[in-house]
DNA sequence: AAGAATATAATTGTTGACAATTAATAATAT
DNA sequence: ATATTATTAATTGTCAACAATTATATTCTT
């Protein structure tokens, strides 16, 4: 039942690779060293390598010719810069959504919010399960965007660094209401047929997320000193 | 002088492979051999595969696992994406640069621009200069945007693609002046500072190289037939 | 003792052989 | 003759050893 046909050592380091990186298991700005690492994995070095190339094709290493690989480190101006450009372009990606989604697709949406809201009432506040569902729904929505470039783009890179910003932020308790209210007037934007003004929400939403994602990052700032 | 301090292999091969399916030596959709073609660049397989991961971290290689690489194959859906979002994030990037870009940057592209007419003009109308011309104004511009996720997609992966449309539809000569009039309207505009016009004006001209696009496309169609 | 030059160690880059998988060919059954 | 299975060939994936480069430690000079 799994979906591991095709699967090569290279490709699952790369998965694993990266959810420890997402995760923090391997921490920002980590040098990492080839003969360990493939040591530590009980593999050669030959798929780490094409990992790692793949890892740095998302961002999520850096690699410098004879030196070696470390992971990013998210600076606070990478951080704005990365919530501006996703303001860009999952707002547009909404846009295309909204005026290309069938109406089946809009009542799946419906349904998935439903049903993320129920999940979240009936097994507590888990922060878990919200960010869960908060990226089930993006999700949702853009990749109906009917555009490869855009929608690999977003999918691959922008939401795999958007990922490990939240793990940087999430010790502190986030605010208590992920925006499921934004959450229901984008659908509903989209179930009325008005690109633009589901391009204004989902800009406006990811801004609110950047608002608050900006000033974690002060508190944690603080209480580190 | 030159700055191949620090080059591998690798590096070396990806820029050669970049060169040739930019410029259709390697033609859209073909198979790639691994052993035929480390054979005639006369390396092994290890670099080679590096040089190929890389190729298709931008997207001008597609790769499935046990089966092997080959030239994507651009058809009239793909370019048409790539022209949108080229519209939406070059408009973009070019809006913040009209925000931030100093006074003697902005002198610098006042005299790019009337080099490359003057140039254009004395040598003749080669369409080749023209190109050149029009990467260079495009690329300074976008490159003071002051975002290193926009930048490094724009310049790495979307302007190859747009590099490979051009080769692709290079056949017939293009129109006569290829926007220097545009051009000169979106350096006032960011010499104006005024960042909403200057995106306005700079969607305008990509859209307009759309529809340039577009047409030669067609009249290509028209002709193979 | 501080700094520069040299030598040593560690790390990355490259290679060629081998294993696993897929594509192509030949043989067999209906 | 066609479709299906078995066999062979070709291609990609992986490994371990070697070469080239960089980082570290040591020695030497002032």
């Amino acid at each position: 039942m799994v979906k591991n046909t095709h699967s090569t050592i290279a490709s699952n380091v790369f998965q694993q690779l990266k959810n420890e990186i997402i995760t923090g298991a391997i921490p920002q700005g980590q040098k990492i060293s080839e003969v360990s690492l493939s040591t530590r994995l009980g593999i050669s070095r030959g798929p780490l390598r094409e990992a790692l190339r793949l890892l740095e094709a998302i961002n999520l290493i850096e690699r410098t010719p004879h030196s070696g690989s470390k992971v990013v480190s998210l600076s606070y101006s990478k951080i704005r810069e990365l919530y501006q450009i996703r303001e860009l372009m999952e707002g547009f990606a909404t846009r295309l959504a909204a005026s290309q989604m069938t109406r089946p697709e809009i009542d799946t949406l419906y349904r998935l919010l439903d049903s993320h809201h129920n999940q979240i009432e009936s097994s507590g506040t888990h922060v878990y399960l919200q960010e869960e569902g908060d990226k089930d729904f993006h999700y949702y929505i853009y990749s109906k965007c009917n555009n490869q470039w855009l929608l690999d783009y977003l999918d691959n890179s922008l939401y795999q660094l958007i990922m490990m910003c939240r793990q940087q932020t999430a010790q502190i308790p986030s605010r208590a209401d992920l925006g499921i209210s934004e959450h229901i007037a984008i659908i509903d934007a989209i179930s009325d047929r008005d690109p633009e003004f589901a391009e204004i929400l989902m800009k406006r939403h990811i801004k609110g997320a950047w608002e608050t994602v900006k000033r974690l990052i002060f508190e944690v700032d603080l209480e580190s000193k």
